[in-house]
DNA sequence: CTTAAAGATTCATCTATCATGAATATTTTA
DNA sequence: TAAAATATTCATGATAGATGAATCTTTAAG
């Protein structure tokens, strides 16, 4: 029971993004990779396919980058996911072009699983990308003049202010 | 986002035990093998693990075979998947052991997830073997005097009366 | 008008998990 | 003692997903 990489690096890609947001320059592709330390032409994929989406906006040339489509509290979690997964047959019955198992129209296993399927998403569907960016654990804590710690934060405590790299 | 086909596999030999119930002879793998058109050497090692988790009952020898260990109304669905299934790490940061991303305790995807896992399982456990081997699709509803059809008419259809092949 | 910096595209390959199955050992009853 | 059953071990196959190199296209800066 997993997600893919893929689905998890789009969030990140987005996270990162609305981390950002109010940022002179556009997020690229480069700093996003080199932040999370993976593949630069793999996240070009994903990138791709958010602007696909309309979830984010890409400009070419020099000065170009990333944006969030759309304001962070309007890009809904469960929609993200749901459109970047690819395979929800979360068993063999659930696909009836490939299913072999005799039973299933006699069990009632393939409604159930996706009873629990529709449970997960519904949790989802609830949340905003706005909401990922919440407060940090108690470890991390923002000292006092630090109300509004985000991921930003981090990003620069990481990578320094941004646009100085 | 799948379950494997052995936590699939698992719930078809505990169904198919189930709606064996009260029957003379146990069910033996190779019955199930033919049945369900799988690998006999696979399914042996199904079997073995729900014997392992006194799940299953099996005697060996002949006339040997298995049987469920307690009844279907007392085995809940999403116990059988939690102990089937082996990767519940939705995404990297699931794993804080080979977790790499750095905004882990800065984000709240993680809790998120967790929390949309946990309502897919509530579903889960909810329901019993026993709710599984419910009604039929309307395609193929019972006939008058067929109150209680079951998996164990679909199984005498294909097969013919248990204990005669 | 050229260069550098950015995203876009294509193609090939790697990899880890899961699935499969052969061979053989062990147990038990008829 | 033979047949029918589960148990065990080991090796291999299949495939989705991940990765990355190479190259093309676009655009702004100088």
């Amino acid at each position: 029971m997993r997600l893919t990489q893929w689905t998890d690096y789009t969030l990140r890609v987005l996270m990162y993004c609305a981390a950002c947001e109010g940022r002179e320059q556009p997020v690229t592709i480069t700093e996003i990779a080199e932040s999370y330390n993976i593949s630069r032409s793999h996240l070009t994929k994903i990138v791709q396919e958010l602007a696909a989406r309309r979830l984010l906006e890409t400009t070419r040339g020099r000065g170009g980058g990333m944006r969030l489509f759309k304001p962070a509290q309007e890009i809904n979690v469960g929609a993200v996911v749901r459109a970047t997964e690819t395979d929800f047959n979360l068993v063999e019955c659930f696909d009836a072009t490939t299913n072999q198992c005799t039973l299933s129209r006699y069990c009632r296993l393939q409604h159930v699983l996706a009873d629990a399927m529709n449970a997960f998403f519904q949790v989802l569907d609830k949340v905003t990308l706005a909401d990922l960016m919440a407060a940090p654990t108690p470890a991390v804590l923002p000292k006092a003049g630090e109300e509004h710690f985000s991921v930003v934060h981090l990003l620069r405590q990481v990578k320094g202010p941004p646009g100085q790299d």
